[in-house]
DNA sequence: CTGCATCCTTGGGGATACTG
DNA sequence: CAGTATCCCCAAGGATGCAG
């Protein structure tokens, strides 16, 4: 509790790098990661099925967001050498770790993203009368 | 299942406007939006002391970010009229219902994110001898 | 104390073309 | 098929100054 005569005790104790919030989201929280993962929920893909699953998502960005999540050791990369190439994904059991708080989220907003439109659609009705 | 002689029946079934996941990174996925959040956690605090908690925030960005959360209505805002005026923000209870499963996102980065660090150490040493 | 207005920089991400 | 390589643009966010 802080005083309730001064603030002047307050220090910074919540950090970009250090909160637990901010680094699984910096992780996931590029525009295409969650649907990248989305796509591989239901096991080994090919990397043109993905392509073709992700409404509008351009070959660079799949290609750059792959790299990451592989980097980050969520998403393993299989190559079968053959011409053409074909190459599969799959989450890592870390990968398959992180969808259990990811799908905690996701029903967050079935249950109450229609809350959130609703304040938005208020909350601009009262501010948007110039 | 799809076709093993054929993948050209996939057909695009995520997308960015739909899908659950993308919907609250929106809300919070913001540089500052988690961290505000988390400054919020143990109940009513005043716009200074948010700012003194927060390494690093300017007032800028803090009342940015407070105006978005409290559009999407995860924030309820209060002012005492005086001079100077005194602002004290807390979550409303659709915000408090969005910290349940922001708690599963730290708790899995707790638990897990030095794996991720240790795996990119890992992907780096292999791909980083030019 | 709690903001808003302005200017400016940066890098995420789009479009397009080329390659093993 | 599964990528790289470029070029380009826009909006998020930082710095600074003013105001009720």
């Amino acid at each position: 509790m802080n005083s309730p005569f001064s603030t002047k005790t307050v220090q910074p104790d919540i950090s970009l790098s250090i909160c637990g919030y901010t680094k699984v989201l910096e992780i996931i929280s590029n525009k295409w990661t969650a649907l990248v993962i989305y796509a591989m929920e239901d096991g080994i893909i090919r990397y043109g099925d993905i392509r073709r699953r992700i409404e509008g998502i351009s070959k660079k960005m799949l290609t750059q967001t792959l790299r990451q999540l592989e980097r980050d050791g969520l998403v393993k990369r299989d190559i079968t050498p053959a011409v053409p190439p074909i190459v599969e994904y799959s989450l890592t059991q870390l990968g398959e770790s992180l969808l259990e708080p990811m799908r905690a989220l996701k029903q967050w907003t079935n249950e109450n993203y229609s809350q959130v439109e609703q304040a938005r659609e208020s909350y601009d009705r009262v501010n948007n009368e110039e």
